[in-house]
DNA sequence: AACCCAAATGGCAGTGACTGCCAGTTTGAC
DNA sequence: GTCAAACTGGCAGTCACTGCCATTTGGGTT
């Protein structure tokens, strides 16, 4: 098996799976934008990404995965810093809800290096979840499953008091985000001036400490 | 219309309707503990119901509403807290985490007077929801939507700034109690002295304080 | 080169949630 | 008693999603 110079590994197996997947989110993005989520088949989304419906559920688990299955970086983010604090019992100890802020920072960051292409796509996919009921009503069970996910990871070592800390860092961390999302996409509507979601992000968990 | 001791109006249709959702409640909680939730169709709960498939859907709109749509009286505290709140301006400013914490608390020793009755067929729900994936996966979707319309009723009179704010209290209100309810569910199924909800509350609360 | 196994794909038939429509019945108001 | 509105059941249909099987393709082995 050859190796990329980053040293991860792909195969033209591999290579492709992650093409078609990339090509069926699109479809799906474009489609649900111009005819609306509930209105679009998945027979569809598989129609214009080249791929039979039978195929498309083996990249999807469901019709609404195709959109929220892409978390622009925040779950590795929050896988990252999970490990790297369950390392020892003191780090587990120390974590905190500052450390995943600060990751998410770095994640957002990211984005505007990253001039538009990735951004633009995030801001077209958030505006798709808080405008629709369906997308609205499915994600926030999305997310909860990877909260249940990353929780498995500090499930053995510690103590109940302790692995409850950890839930309600992670699910705080996860709803300020998404708040985030929600007032970013709504200043975008509106052509306000300070629609950043850097700005929005800090001032949101700003207000979360002053609870 | 009569209406009853109590000031709500009652026909007969209306006490009917609320036998029969009650019933249907029933029936649904009984069969998804028995065989499963996925492993029971909503023919069979209609069925032992006594109702027609087509009635259930009148009743309740998706499958996991016969067990969801039970609050167990924390949708209508919030509410009451809200509207309470959305008096005045001044009120709407003043409000903070602790009202609904009270309230939920309030809610919560009221369980206690009932005499296991509810309180019994509340834990009977929330082990359910938090033992089955696709409960725990539908039933945060249906929180963020009573969410949503909370939210509406704030919507027009404050700031943008005011309105994420009590969206912030809101969620973490929901968040809270959810944690306080698995943590409850643990630890009856272990067989732990404290089980007490009250007492996993206050501490989930406490918990929430010092994040 | 021929060969082979594992992975990927597509088609087909089936299940089950959910909906729109229509027709019959019940309830409450006058 | 009368009538409109609400409630109910049945039927046909759509669509998300699954299991099974036959076929193709990629990549390593001899």
């Amino acid at each position: 098996m050859p190796a990329s110079p980053t040293g991860i590994a792909v195969d033209l197996r591999t290579r492709r799976r992650n093409e078609t997947r990339l090509e069926v989110q699109r479809a799906a993005l474009d489609l649900f934008e111009r005819h609306g989520f509930e209105e679009t088949t998945v027979d569809e989304i598989a129609r214009t990404a080249g791929i039979s419906p039978r195929t498309y559920f083996r990249y999807f688990a469901t019709k609404e995965e195709s959109i929220l299955g892409d978390t622009h970086g925040f779950d590795e983010a929050t896988h990252t810093c999970l490990t790297a604090a369950c390392a020892t019992e003191e780090s587990l100890a120390a974590f905190s809800l500052a450390d995943i802020e600060e990751a998410f920072r770095g994640t957002i960051i990211r984005f505007r290096r990253d001039q538009s292409e990735v951004a633009a796509t995030v801001l077209r996919i958030r505006k798709l979840v808080c405008t629709n009921p369906a997308l609205a009503k499915a994600a926030p069970g999305r997310y909860a499953e990877n909260t249940r996910r990353w929780l498995a990871l500090v499930n053995e070592t510690c103590s109940a008091t302790t692995r409850s800390r950890v839930r309600m860092i992670l699910e705080v961390a996860q709803l300020t985000i998404h708040c985030a999302f929600d007032e970013w996409v709504n200043a975008c509507a509106s052509d306000l001036p300070d629609a950043d979601l850097l700005t929005i992000y800090d001032s949101v968990c700003a207000r979360v400490r002053d609870l």
